[in-house]
DNA sequence: AGCGTTAAACGAATGGGATTCGTTTTAGTA
DNA sequence: TACTAAAACGAATCCCATTCGTTTAACGCT
């Protein structure tokens, strides 16, 4: 016992190990990670200070293994659908984790730097100042709501829940799971892009 | 002790003393519950059978506070705006609720028969049926969305976290709080029936 | 009216969980 | 080489959800 000549635990190594338990079982304990490091509970106290701090320490990760940059070439659109899609490519990696996250409300470095190249995107694109946050937030619930959807499971979307003819046949043509997803997000996102291409037409939105 | 000559709890009394927790502080525990009905916790299962259920009932009562009908009189964006606005007030309501509810995906009655009622909308509206279930989670994805920026504190638009100066400019711009969320709800909304107006003209979506 | 069954409260006990603290050993440092 | 700080451990604490056996009273049946 005692110190050991090499440390056992990081930060990162707590966060890659909770990230796995998640994935697999959709949450963790401290004995749970600490087991998995072959190391006693309390050690990780030596790392971090709360539960909560590995959660931060995971959603940093997952949105560091893959930057999300944009190539300012091409078009606006272009351009903003690339930053959306790799900013849900990071939930949709680690679907289980998604519920944590979302529960705390916490914008980490990583995240706040994707909404400074959205939000220059669309200023160029000729958004005005006075509603440019407003459409980011909008892109933000979209891409969250696209992770909730993602976490949800299939029987949220089941035939036998819906009344109305319009939805039932709607379900039955959609499929199910991560395709059904993926598709719905990428409307969405087509949607989207229309939307602000109207409104940057005619300087405002029609009635 | 013993059974008492009238009930002291049920079903809907343990719901509206956590949703009153909640409301005040973000968080429920059984022994808190029971305190506020003057009432040991173990009395609290002869009632329900784990507090994830107790979550469902906040749920369930939330969403029948306020039914979530449309009047199908006026054009379909009339009638989705207000269906989506409803549904978003009842979160609104209850900010704190939402990142209880959002961990468990379940999806209650009483929002299932509003997805009915924008399904027989927009399909109306003349939204293709092969297209409809991504348009209605779409929709979904936006009032969660909502809701979750709703529920997130004034912190995490802060000035101090941008970098680039479009989204420091929109910042400053955007006032905070209660009403720069409705507002960007709102904006939401305009893009929203814009895209599946766009959609409905065209049969599709432009590239 | 009497009787059995069930509902609804209670109190004590259990088990798991996060977190703290004091101790020990070792690494780094002046 | 001595001092400080880091990093592991084990024991202890407190909180929390949940279970179980007990008690009393309401309800339904004959």
């Amino acid at each position: 016992m005692g110190r050991p000549s090499t440390p056992l635990l990081s930060k990162d190594s707590i966060a890659t190990a909770a990230l796995r338990l998640v994935d697999r079982t959709g949450e963790f304990t401290i004995a749970q990670v600490a087991g998995a490091l072959g190391v006693r509970p309390s050690s990780l106290y030596n790392h971090l200070s709360s539960k909560g701090e590995i959660v931060e320490a995971m959603r940093s990760s997952v949105f560091r293994e893959s930057g999300i940059e944009a190539d300012q070439a091409g078009t606006w659109d272009q351009t903003a659908r690339t930053l959306l899609r790799r900013y849900r490519d990071c939930f949709a990696r680690h679907p289980r984790l998604i519920p944590l996250v979302t529960a705390y409300t916490v914008t980490s470095p990583e995240v706040m730097g994707m909404y400074d190249e959205l939000a220059e995107t669309l200023s160029k694109a000729g958004v005005p100042d006075g509603q440019l946050l407003d459409v980011i937030t909008m892109c933000d619930s979209i891409v969250l709501g696209a992770a909730l959807d993602l976490a949800a499971p299939d029987e949220v979307w089941a035939v036998d829940q819906a009344r109305s003819p319009a939805l039932i046949a709607a379900i039955q043509q959609a499929g199910s799971g991560r395709l059904r997803s993926d598709r719905a997000f990428e409307l969405a996102l087509d949607l989207l892009i229309v939307g602000i291409a109207s409104m940057v037409e005619q300087g405002s939105l029609p009635p």
